[in-house]
DNA sequence: CACAGTCCATACCGTAGCGTATGGAAAGGT
DNA sequence: ACCTTTCCATACGCTACGGTATGGACTGTG
């Protein structure tokens, strides 16, 4: 009686599936190709349905970049935290994680919003806000190491810079085992 | 008589005035907006002349993407030429250089270029060539100040990727010494 | 002067995309 | 039963852009 049988019957989009789909957009294509009529025709709707959730394509790209601005800095926050002690490795497994290729779709969104925010403000003050965090956690795993302050700052920077350089060049075929350099490269950042 | 007064009246553009164009173009706004309309209006003229020097949209890529590549590759092979001896104070040069914020145009029209290529087969085969002679010059820079191989190529990884990501992210105000962090990074990386 | 080649303007067609106006179907409340 | 709210479809106008067709102005050459 009271079973309510799966409601799938309308679509019933709403915000955060729009949003996904936009995010979807963003790693496929980028931003300049972050278009209504395209979205919504993934959504398998028409945009009659986009502008009743959105006033207009202004406010979904603002709603993206703060949902991409939000969840960067929960998993950098998640991925920098340590237990007393574990900072080194804290440190290692970072820069494993953020420069290994197996995130593929992540670098992408990641290289999309950074080009994005070349010609748009408010891209560029989430890009800073990203960056500003990202930094911080580095600076705080280095300060907790031992290092001093200004030499945890340079290798923090170091490591952001790297990591982010590394993740959006094409390493093609210049060496033949890539994994062991990457190894040396990480250990020579972190220690 | 024989005086010709500086025959300014007709444009007379060529093939290089419109790729100066288009890199000016890809350096503001990106390669999504290099279109053969506003390209025409920049430069003072219609697309009736575009499609004279040009067969179409394409040509003029392509002839971005080459006119770009040459460029880089022969800028790489001229900062990074060293007399004997002076290799190590040569990566350091170049580390300057290519991490300095003063080259902001070139910047820019390399991060529309590596954007380009994640949706442009033909920018792809480009930036590959780009990087993979990059890292060539590097090597060889570690190689003759006596590195053993494989060391050299983790650190010409380790350069590329940093200066590269450093030039791409918005350092803000992490730092209040920015460039003396530079500065111990490039020598950390260096030597 | 006639002619051909060079370089560009204008006009036109077709497509893609943003935003709006309006109607309509489904669901729930009264 | 009726009405309101929610969510979406359809149709429309507008602009931007790619590409073509065609003509026209200017230049050098015979």
């Amino acid at each position: 009686m009271e079973n309510k049988p799966a409601k799938v019957s309308r679509v019933m989009l709403d915000r955060d599936a729009w949003i996904r789909g936009a995010i979807a957009i963003l790693a496929e294509h980028g931003a300049e190709r972050l278009r209504v009529e395209g979205l919504a025709k993934r959504l398998g709707v028409t945009k009659g349905s986009f502008y009743w959730h959105f006033k207009d394509r202004r406010d979904l790209q603002s709603a993206v970049l703060e949902f991409w601005k939000d969840g960067r800095i929960r998993d950098i926050r998640k991925q920098t935290q340590a237990a007393p002690g574990a900072e080194a490795e804290a440190l290692l497994h970072t820069i494993e994680v953020y420069s290994s290729a197996r995130n593929r779709k992540g670098i992408a969104i990641e290289a999309a919003v950074r080009d994005w925010a070349r010609r748009d403000p408010q891209a560029v003050a989430v890009v800073e806000e990203v960056d500003a965090e990202r930094l911080r956690c580095a600076f705080r795993l280095f300060l907790a190491c031992g290092l001093p302050n200004e030499e945890a700052q340079a290798r923090s920077l170091l490591l952001y810079a790297y990591v982010f350089g590394v993740s959006l060049m094409r390493p093609g075929n210049f060496a033949g085992d890539l994994a062991s350099l990457r190894a040396w490269i990480a250990t020579h950042i972190a220690r």
